[in-house]
DNA sequence: CCAGCCTCTTGATGCATGTCAAGAAAGATT
DNA sequence: AATCTTTCTTGACATGCATCAAGAGGCTGG
């Protein structure tokens, strides 16, 4: 179960001083003062549905945002085909960022199940890092790792089993929910089947069987969406065992 | 063959005003005095050879490049596995973007022919983007910009086929020459068919076979790294036809 | 509590692409 | 020019995953 310890946001100002993602989130080791003044840009937590899209691909960016608890998928539609899952986004992650170079949302992005989102205007944010350098190198640290992230994925794209993609995908979850203070082992997948393949650019099928698998090896036992992993280390391996292709 | 129409760099400052990719590079909209700051951070066009690093895996970030002339080609290696080719830049373009989060190169960028880059030490380009405005938008696009490009690339290493992938990388190609001012129909492909196939995800065999499969289609023609494009829009239809895979 | 829908599981089959192997072309070195 | 090395091509074969299909399980709303 994905704990429900999250702030029920407190009315008033969004008070970032006190929320616990403190630790992650964008103003991560700002001062007093400039806390005080994000604090003052950033709108108030905004409740999802499951399902409700919160940002569109191709509207006019205006925004990013900080996911406060609750957890999305960003997808890309391309032409006549589905869309592709991009990347799942958790509680301190941010939204958006894709969408500044354009000016336009270049991805949309759709909540999983029940979330709050803090809102950060842009033009604001923008104002408030010209006169923060700490704000602005945040701003760059974000999109940086951002740009690793996609990267580690065209790796895993790239000449990798099935078996690996899915176990690269359940030890990253893990440990991102680790970082977040949840348990390591236990853990319930807010994304569906057919979510998890467009990630691994596999087929629902293949997600399934495979985890069945897994499970049939007692390195995990899964249950709807309900997992829990049992040889952490077993999975870790299977995740960065050599396979093949690639060049230089 | 890729022209080699290309500037000698002067002697003394770097002169972004007479570049001839002035038209297409960072300093892109600057005011004249931004310019000529901006110029006088720029350090010489520096010579690479065939096979030279530009910036090693893991060193230390310190400078951004800007391609003068010439190609390189990005890398990350993980663990035992032979590094996976994430990118290739050409002339106007920026590498080591993704250094600049956790203050180390991210990946490695080694020149594919010989190549003249730009060098732009952070620490002084930041101090500048503090003051110009406009410079710090360029910045934040160019970003946004990788990310699009590796989310374009998610895409097609997710569940396309050889022939579609090969097919977006020469179209693709084809367009970044063109936006340069070259043909969109013949020219010369810097990398090897290893390189190549490790970017999309295939194996050299593959890519070869697959060319091959092109030419006698005649959709177009190869001989070594000479390319000629002969049905430009029969590969942009194989490019973008539809596959599956995919979810919401 | 039942009906209907959505999500997930499991099985059978086929094909695209990886793997292994051998040799041809193209460049580099002497 | 001759030799060596690297890169590329082509073939035969194996296999992992997609595809198609059927049905089970779990929610939701009447």
């Amino acid at each position: 179960m994905m704990p429900q310890t999250v702030p029920r946001p407190a009315a008033g100002a969004a008070r970032c001083k006190r929320c616990i993602l403190h630790a992650r989130c964008l103003p991560l080791g700002l001062e007093q003062d400039a806390l005080q003044s994000f604090d003052a840009i950033l709108q108030l937590p905004r409740p999802l549905k499951r399902g409700e899209t919160l940002v569109r691909q191709g509207d006019p960016f205006t925004s990013l945002y900080v996911v406060r608890s609750g957890s999305l998928k960003q997808s890309l539609a391309q032409d006549g085909q589905r869309g592709q899952v991009l990347n799942f986004y958790l509680a301190g992650e941010i939204v958006g960022l894709d969408g500044i170079g354009e000016q336009r949302y270049h991805s949309s992005v759709v909540a999983l199940e029940a979330t709050f989102v803090c809102k950060l205007p842009f033009t604001r944010l923008e104002d408030l890092a010209e006169r923060v350098p700490g704000l602005r190198g945040q701003l760059y640290r974000c999109m940086s790792r951002e740009l690793r992230n996609d990267q580690r994925m065209l790796c895993l794209l790239s000449g990798r089993t099935a078996e690996q993609r899915l176990a690269s995908f359940l030890i990253g979850l893990s440990e991102r929910f680790r970082s977040r203070g949840y348990s390591l082992y236990r853990f319930h997948l807010s994304m569906s089947r057919s979510d998890i393949a467009s990630y691994l650019g596999l087929v629902l099928e293949t997600v399934s069987r495979t985890l069945a698998r897994f499970q049939e090896q007692g390195i995990l036992s899964v249950s709807g969406r309900e997992l829990a992993i049992h040889d952490h280390e077993a999975l870790s391996m299977l995740a960065w065992e050599n396979s093949s292709a690639g060049a230089t």
